[in-house]
DNA sequence: TCTTTATATGAACATATTAACATATACGCA
DNA sequence: TGCGTATATGTTAATATGTTCATATAAAGA
């Protein structure tokens, strides 16, 4: 460990891997776009071609955060012939998500 | 309500201020800088310069990002003197960001 | 193999975000 | 009132992000 490292860690800050993983997450839960995605595979195991129809968003636009998602670990996808289904794959972060609907409904 | 706002209810969708008020949160938690300013100030009141200089981050940064905080009601601060003493202001949105990084830590 | 359907990808564009610099403001004190 | 310190603000340039269009790939079936 290099000598700012310690200085760090001696500080209390939060370690560079750390701090990117967080803000990568966040940053995936801080777009529209992804949040209506993730809390509609909250409620059900849904196709890109699903998702699509059921938010009116471009198939293209989809399969894009889709990728964004599951680069994340955050979504998941099972195959049936041409179709994927996809779901989520991250309980805590679904979780925290809720957590934070939930906040900023009863505020 | 309109009538296509029945269909995003029914459907389970979120309404749009939620949504709204949900993503500005967690993009709010989706930079780096931002993260380790409130990280810091989960362990205690600082000011401006003691962020500036224990991060090492220029003062305007720190001031422009705070005032971004605080425009979401992050963060909140008590005059002294010339001093600008900051605190965090939102308990539960500050739970969610330790336990994203207790998350993030052990994975 | 050809076609159809479902999904992924690449490039381009518009917009948003970030940090830096210079400067302004606010307060306390001599 | 004038000065020094602490903080805020405006502007700008670099970079990142999100959506769209056009096109590519992959699988299934005739």
């Amino acid at each position: 460990m290099e000598e700012f490292e310690v200085e760090k860690a001696l500080s209390g800050e939060i370690d560079e891997e750390t701090l990117f993983i967080v803000t990568q997450t966040f940053k995936a839960l801080g777009d529209p776009t992804r949040v209506r995605i993730l809390h509609l595979l909250f409620q059900k195991e849904c196709s890109v071609n699903e998702i699509a129809e059921t938010l009116d968003i471009r198939q293209s636009t989809v399969s894009h955060q889709l990728r964004f998602l599951k680069n994340l670990r955050l979504v998941k996808y099972r195959r049936a012939g041409t179709t994927l289904y996809y779901s989520h794959d991250d309980e805590h972060v679904m979780l925290i998500l809720k957590k934070m609907i939930d906040h900023a409904c009863h505020s």
